[in-house]
DNA sequence: GAGACGTGGGA
DNA sequence: TTCCCAAGTCT
């Protein structure tokens, strides 16, 4: 039976929280296809380090629900971090398609990559953790606080949004991490602080939300200071955000005659790095015939496929589709794609959508039924 | 240290 | 519709 005092610093006021919360979470964890229960964990259950790190790089400023279908595929294709190491970057880069924020892909593989030639395992401090590409600040404490139980400072949104609360912190979310991390390296137990990194964060995501948060339910309402004053959602503050700059371009969406569609690779770096592409105009182009007509892969009757908008992190973006079809040459630095391969290529979303917009349905998954060869 | 870097879902 | 933002990292 563990003891009633479970904190590492019995000195500490804040001891009890730590109590509190991991009572709450024996209860109401969130079950998570990367997680074990913390009942499996009390019986000497240990996660798999490589799906703590797999799901904590995907979940880096990515929803849950988006994470777990993605994750499961990963999984299934590449179950350890050898087989990663063995996978060709191009199929990682196609099986990440749609998850965004892709250079988290490519430093993925440039891990596991490092991971397996060190013999598979991964660095048990938080110091080996942060040299592996992808892997900070929070990646790394949370591969130690998850994966090895060890008291590390699990800091991301949700734990700033809880501690934030708890002490009432009005200094601008930008300048507070480092009073943030204070108050949770003061709060951590020496006793099951994984399973207090994932109750902070469960907490965060399921009550302690950043509208209309469910304070009533909140095993730690006594402890909240913002609770007291009336106005939990007022915290975090945040400093207010820049405006999002309008883009504009035009999309060249080619068929040959067997369907296939016209395709390139965007360089490794910057936005969309490694991803693919279907030809554009740059993103800032004005959109004219001469620009248009000169930026096409090759010159032909390209007629106008509709329009698409796209939101990105620091812009907006509009991009008049264009679509023709040719049976002539491939154009240097360019590939085609059949129609049964198109929905596996590495295409970002704003790419499929332009492709949709010249041929819908042209970048679904083929059904059973309208698969050649299906069953 | 500020800006680059995706996407989809909820209110 | 529009805004906010979700388990951050890199340069």
């Amino acid at each position: 039976m563990a003891p009633a005092d479970q904190t590492r610093k019995t000195a500490s006021p804040f001891g009890d929280i730590a109590t509190r919360l991991l009572g709450w979470y024996d209860v109401h964890h969130r079950e998570l296809p990367w997680r074990i229960t913390p009942q499996e964990h009390a019986r000497g259950a240990r996660p798999d380090p490589y799906c703590i790190w797999l799901s904590e790089v995907m979940l880096q400023q990515t929803t849950v629900e988006a994470v777990k279908a993605y994750f499961r595929v990963f999984v299934e294709k590449w179950p350890d971090v050898g087989a990663l190491a063995a996978a060709q970057t191009e199929d990682v880069m196609k099986a990440w398609a749609g998850l965004g924020y892709y250079s988290r892909a490519r430093n993925l593989k440039a891990c596991a990559d490092l991971v397996a030639r060190r013999g598979g395992r991964f660095p048990d401090t938080e110091a080996g953790l942060r040299e592996l590409p992808g892997i900070g600040a929070y990646t790394s404490a949370a591969i130690m606080a998850i994966a090895f139980d060890r008291p590390a400072a699990v800091v991301d949104g949700n734990v700033e949004r809880v501690i934030s609360r708890l002490f009432s912190i009005t200094t601008p979310l930008s300048e507070a991490k480092a009073e943030i991390r204070a108050h949770v390296e003061r709060i951590v137990p020496g006793t099951r602080p994984g399973d207090f990194a994932q109750a902070m964060m469960d907490l965060g995501a399921t009550i302690c939300t950043p509208r209309r948060p469910r304070c009533m339910l909140c095993p730690l309402r006594e402890d909240c200071s913002a609770v007291v004053s009336g106005d939990p959602e007022h915290f975090p503050v945040r400093l207010p955000k820049a405006d999002k700059p309008l883009r504009r371009g035009a999309a060249f969406v080619a068929v040959r005659g067997d369907g296939a569609i016209l395709l390139r690779k965007r360089a490794e770096k910057g936005l969309l790095g490694g991803m693919t592409e279907v030809p554009t105009t740059a993103w800032t182009a004005r959109i004219d015939g001469a620009t248009t007509q000169a930026a096409a892969p090759f010159p032909g009757n390209w007629k106008p496929a509709g329009r698409i908008a796209h939101v990105f992190t620091h812009f907006a973006l509009e991009l008049d589709v264009f679509l023709a079809h040719t049976n002539g040459e491939t154009p240097a630095g360019h590939f085609w794609s059949l129609p049964s391969d198109i929905s596996g290529e590495a295409l970002p979303t704003v790419m499929k959508k332009a492709i949709e917009a010249a041929i819908p349905g042209a970048t679904k998954k083929p059904s059973p039924h309208s698969a050649k060869g299906a069953p």
